[in-house]
DNA sequence: GCCCTATCATTTGAACTTCAAACATTCGAG
DNA sequence: CTCGAATGTTTGAAGTTCAAATGATAGGGC
């Protein structure tokens, strides 16, 4: 591999590893006594739309079998942050709602990823910034294509 | 957000982690008895330079603590892929060596980056990557510099 | 209505990863 | 030589994940 071949290498690999690294060092402060997983799976909850706050469209979101989820979400309902309602119209499934603090830890959460995203649109000048955006788009496509096959 | 950086977010965030799971899947049937973490580790092993094989330097480079190295070590150790020889210099020191097994699942998983990469700069246009990588160069300094800070 | 299957979720036991803290050994400066 | 620093190992605990077993509900076909 030559220069500019490593330096995709390392960006692939190591840049959003220890992005997440970044991540959790920087919202310390903000997330109590959660774990960074656990302020994903928070995220998920938050964002998810009507009807598709159930255990299996969010299990499914999160890319971790349901039976991982429940242990997940129940130690989440047993800190306060979310709560899980049967569904009146179908009894087997399980909503989750975000309460209070998991909005609050998403609001941070958010923040973050905003100034992550700034950062890069500050850091590339504004007319390479667009050949960035192609580039990723395609990568971003390519992979996610390789993965469906 | 706008569509572009919700792209650049969905890129920093979500692609590593589906990299993950796309090279282990890729991986899975090279690997045999090893976990993605296992072969990571045997990577750093794999890559490093002559006295650079140490349990402190190896944690450094993994970004682990030396305890949580030497549990695994131990478990590729018993698996046959690396073997420890205390140094003679310095009788503290702990230099880990990789076996072929070791070597062999090297030899995979560096292919599967170069074909990663190879994936990259097949699916940007010449012209435009150069700019790409100009831009990825100027990301990677930027959080490296936050790191540190 | 009654079965049978599919769907949705929970529970449980096991494996993997990681860390902090306690400990042991060796080195090197004074 | 002595003592603090550096290097590793061990151990116990916590977090994450999964597969498999289990339970409950839904819905179609009869």
């Amino acid at each position: 591999m030559n220069h500019s071949e490593i330096m995709i290498d390392r960006v692939l690999v190591h840049l959003f590893n220890d992005l997440l690294r970044i991540e959790e060092k920087t919202l310390q402060k903000k997330i109590g006594d959660l774990s960074m997983r656990e302020v994903h799976i928070i995220e998920a909850v938050c964002a998810s739309q009507k009807e598709d706050n159930t255990m299996t469209v969010l299990a499914a979101t999160l890319r971790v079998t349901v039976g991982s989820l429940t242990v997940a979400i129940k130690t989440l309902e047993r800190k306060g942050y979310v709560i899980r309602q049967r569904s009146q119209s179908d009894k087997r499934r399980v909503h989750v709602l975000p309460l209070p603090p998991a909005l609050e830890v998403e609001k941070h959460h958010r923040a973050f990823h905003a100034r992550m995203v700034e950062a890069v649109t500050s850091t590339v000048p504004p007319q390479e910034l667009d050949v960035l955006i192609k580039s990723l788009h395609a990568i971003y496509d390519y992979f996610y294509d390789q993965e469906e096959a």
